[in-house]
DNA sequence: TCTGGGGTCCTAGGACCC
DNA sequence: TCTGGGGTCCTAGGACCC
């Protein structure tokens, strides 16, 4: 018996999704086929790219690039717009074919998981089984990379694109992956690239040969594990899927023109508060480090995060807090492009809510919390909302994972 | 119509304590 | 009374991933 690792990843996930969706409600053009992506809306200031067919990423078209360069590069573009609701829903059934083949399965993102395999077979003939069974039951395509370890299965995954099985074991190392280029290393970023093409590293096999102490005089700790890396070396076990293991929620948003005004400023706090609180609600979480971000006009950052000694998912309480973080770092001519709120340290099951030296009637505000959570469940969303989101003319807001408050008053 | 949103991990400097 | 050093926590920001 022997364990494998797989990686399985989505091919454009985003866009084919969205093909396979179009093709089974009628529409004729497979978007996989032409010149197609998956973007956001421009006049929202969302306009990047998400995802991209094979055609469009042939004329040069990357996934973050702002639409309108996406245009000029290929005229006659198709755009169109992301489902994220579908998105969950491919990934979900995805696991469940998952879930066929092994026990040990670790989710990585939307579109990626790993999983382990211990089996007598030949480990290439089960990706192949599971590749044809997703794409027969599900009609979209995957890569799948096999090794003995997350690292290699992951760059395995990445070789060739659409629809293959590619293996990479230590022995294929020095053949397969250290002739690419470095910033085709996991964990190896542009501006690490950046750094590396000064020391005269180009390739993979480069840094996976070059003088340790030299990477880690230059990146400190993270040099041992992009070396390590870059010899295919990686002792981390694929993690099962755990309940409540996130380590911090947040929600932002791009407001679709700059915002100085206090007023529109403090719903967009609000609103993000609401996201955050409840998504920590709903999974029994309370939080102890609060944070504010800001993205200024000419795109600068600015954040400022405090941790307070109890932990809290109450939404009036963190709004509290985060109000307080703004007006600490915000100078009041400074425009608003985006604005974020992040909560972590958090701790689960336990309630700690408690504070003597504090006014805030943490037991009055969870009812609240809790009761409007529970109409918002039953009723839908749009039920309930405060009183201040009422006869206000605010920016119209979209969001990936939650819907704000602010955009659900512009659908009321 | 220029540049999204949700994460994780690391680092460096300062505060504070002994 | 001329100045230490170790340890830990907090905070801001950056790099990377999808």
């Amino acid at each position: 018996m022997n364990t494998y690792i797989f990686h399985i990843d989505a091919n454009n996930a985003y866009l084919s999704w969205t093909a396979t969706y179009e093709l089974l409600n009628g529409n004729n053009i497979d978007l996989r086929k032409v010149f197609s992506v998956i973007g956001g809306d421009e006049k929202k200031r969302h306009g990047i790219v998400l995802a991209k067919s094979q055609k469009a990423k042939q004329l040069g078209i990357k996934t973050g690039m702002p639409l309108s360069k996406a245009r000029n590069l290929c005229p006659n573009l198709i755009i169109y717009p992301p489902n994220f609701k579908l998105y969950e829903y491919c990934s979900s059934a995805m696991l469940d074919i998952f879930k066929q083949y092994s026990s040990k399965i670790e989710k990585f993102s939307i579109d990626e998981s790993f999983m382990e395999i211990s089996t007598v077979e030949n480990p290439i003939k089960i990706a192949y089984k599971l590749k044809e069974h997703i794409k027969k039951e599900l009609g979209f395509t995957v890569n799948v990379g096999i090794s003995t370890n997350k690292l290699l299965a992951k760059m395995a995954s990445d070789f060739e694109k659409p629809d293959k099985v590619h293996t990479l074991f230590e022995n294929e190392i020095k053949e397969k992956m250290w002739n690419l280029p470095v910033d085709d290393l996991f964990m190896c970023g542009g501006n690490s690239a950046k750094k590396l093409n000064k020391l005269c590293i180009y390739t993979i096999g480069e840094l996976a040969n070059a003088d340790i102490q030299l990477i880690n005089f230059h990146f400190k700790s993270f040099g041992t594990t992009l070396y390590n890396y870059a010899n295919g070396i990686d002792e981390s076990k694929v993690h099962c899927e755990v309940k409540n293991s996130n380590k911090g929620i947040g929600n932002s948003t791009t407001t679709s023109f700059d915002i100085s005004d206090i007023s529109d400023i403090r719903l967009y706090l609000l609103s993000l508060c609401e996201t955050v609180a409840y998504r920590l609600r709903k999974q029994n979480a309370f939080a102890s480090l609060f944070a504010v971000e800001i993205v200024s006009h000419d795109f600068s950052k600015f954040s400022k995060s405090k941790k307070i000694n109890i932990s809290t998912n109450s939404t009036s309480y963190m709004y509290k807090l985060i109000l307080n973080l703004f007006f600490e770092l915000w100078e009041s001519n400074t425009k608003i492009r985006k604005l974020g709120v992040r909560v972590s340290n958090l701790s689960y099951d336990v309630y700690i809510q408690k504070n003597f030296l504090d006014d805030f009637d943490f037991k009055k505000h969870l009812v609240i919390d809790k009761t409007i959570d529970e109409i918002r469940e039953k009723f839908g969303d749009d039920i309930i909302f405060r009183a201040c989101f009422l006869n206000k003319e605010v920016p119209k807001n979209f969001n990936r994972s939650t819907r704000t408050k602010l955009e659900l008053h512009s659908n009321l």
